[in-house]
DNA sequence: GATGAATGAGGATTCATTCAT
DNA sequence: CATGAATGAATCCTCATTCAT
């Protein structure tokens, strides 16, 4: 049994780590979305978290493990806020869900462009995340499919579409409209982009148009 | 004035010079597409094109430079063959496109790839060639608007659709539906994607949904 | 003056102590026979010893000071063996002791192994543990010239036989024979090995051989 | 075909090539021998040899690969020696072998320590090098198992010496009394291990002692 | 006494770039 | 024109060591 004193010391340490290592998540999130991840080096992480130059590696042991640290990061955000939202139809779900998605963009919240940032960097075939990613990914589309699968039960969506196509197509609008926000973000007028997508998504749920 | 003879040779010297550059750049490309930008050196470059290690370096300057022409290069093909496709009502310009556009990523060429890989490297803001990448995608949101407006005037595409917002998902979505093909392949079904694909954007140009 | 109690206490205390240093030697001496001096690291030991990665550096203060500890705990262990061997003539307590000094390297006790394995590391000049190997050298080289003493005056062992000169032959052919069993274990058959030992180290103290 | 200039061209670079290695070779072994493998950095080896840091690096590859070239390189060369001196009975080959063998470790030259200290640098188990040092050994072991075999048939080494046995014993012998001389140079005389050592070997090869 | 948080030096490695041939 | 030799900056990573708890 540990005495109060072992406790209270045991507790500071690990709160002290818990501590660094926010930080550090904190600066890399930053860092990346400025730099990206090959130019952001670890050293840099710990020196503008306000500590050393080794901390990042000591706490994360590479900086592949950092970045995959924070993909999860970022997806268990995302989730947390997600669940938060879930309210109304399927369709009203999904087009509401676009909205804040890009609505997002335009706060002074690093992780959001970092993940897109962190996404982009894992394009190539031989990258070294893809496998956080691909799986980041593929967790958002099931949710999508869900949905879906909820709209068409609720009646809020067209029998005509389908899920797993329209799953990547719209994951694929998110992120590509962030991708577009990040590259040139004077040319991006929020009002017009949400107002757009809002129609954009809610036609192609209502059912394949020609028909109408 | 140069003499006759003067003049093929500098003719060889000029096709030698185009072939080689022709072979960098191809090389230039393959490794991007599976290594990445940051991870594909000019030596390796050239080396796989069957010169030297100092010939990526000799022609293009540097690696910010040779990136830029690869972007341009892959912006002027990607022109190129929309040029030969526009044919039928804006409304059918715009969903062949996006269908042709995924299918290519179902080839084995590698410059589409690679564009998406470049694309994705130069997220973060601070990143070298945002400039190039940025006029190729304002450049290919210029043709989605223009297509718009002819959509509109010829009947084929609601009056409804903003130009601006919708130029910005459409390429989003091509964009975002190229990336998830590199980051999980496997999981990409061309046949429903691209079926999906075109029912989305059909609907989305037919109208405001809820409507009708 | 303590109370009992204290004194139980502390004699636990103590005793603790000893079985954690115990562990940390026994964990420090496996991991530098398979990885070598270089590549083990403190906090490995430690954990490795079932500790804390720190301890190991409480313990023993330096890196330095730990691996001469650790030679001249192999020391003392060699020497207490030693003494217990000690029987019959000068000649068969050579000849025996190489044979079992060649035989403990097919044992499992990784204490043998660590030793030439920290004897090899400190052989470049400016080595850290000169001193410490140094003096274990020397010590057993002490060791077989008395033996050589002894061995001419019982009459064992030729007139012939140079004390210092061979003493360094002696310990060199063990040092390097055990060398041998690490670099290439699959090679060193025991049994061929042992035989001709002893037949080449009698031969060598009977006398000088051309003359008989 | 290639022009003259081209060819002096090339051949001035071939030269500097190899006027750059040879010193950075030369460089390794001196730091090698006096520091030891681990201590020794590739940028030092670079900047001794009067070049850049990175040269080093650049040209072997790794640190592993430059080891590995160094043990070869020694290894060529002493064969090199061997064949010179092949000469006589087998018997007084592997006596005079051996006194060439640590005559040389009072040479100048350091290629030789530094092979004893690469060697020692690789006995434990997960060594990086194991492989070069393992090959070098058993070929030194090849020629002394041949020598014996010579030295059988012409009358000058007793039948009772097992081959392989010695071979290891022989070798182990030198490679240890080498090492011994890096430890403590000062307690090493020489004339005495030489004369001693050759005795040492003639009475071991001259049949099994207690006999005569 | 023991733990593990944090530091920062040291070194391998990669590579764009420059320059001699 | 083309090659590849050489440079040196940048960065990841490992770890002995120090120190707060």
């Amino acid at each position: 049994m540990a005495t109060k004193k072992e406790q209270i010391s045991r507790r500071t340490q690990e709160e002290r780590r818990a501590e660094a290592e926010e930080a550090l998540i904190r600066s890399a999130l930053e860092l990346i979305s400025t730099n990206g991840v090959a130019r952001t080096s670890l050293a840099e992480i710990g020196q503008r978290a306000g500590y050393s130059r080794g901390l990042a590696s000591h706490y994360f042991g590479s900086k592949d493990s950092l970045i995959n640290q924070l993909i999860s990061h970022a997806r268990r955000k995302y989730l947390q806020r997600i669940r938060g939202q879930r309210a109304g139809t399927g369709a009203e779900a999904l087009v509401m869900g676009a909205d804040e998605y890009v609505k997002e963009h335009y706060d002074p919240n690093p992780a959001t462009p970092a993940l897109i940032v962190m996404w982009g960097a894992t394009l190539p075939q031989g990258a070294n995340n893809t496998e956080a990613i691909a799986q980041a990914d593929e967790s958002a589309r099931r949710i999508i499919r869900k949905t879906i699968a909820q709209g068409q039960r609720d009646g809020s969506i067209s029998k005509d579409v389908d899920a797993e196509g329209f799953s990547v197509a719209y994951l694929g609008m998110l992120r590509g409209i962030a991708a577009q926000a990040l590259i040139s973000p004077e040319l991006m007028k929020p009002r017009k982009i949400r107002a757009e997508l809002k129609r954009f998504i809610g036609a192609a749920l209502s059912g394949s148009a020609p028909g109408c």
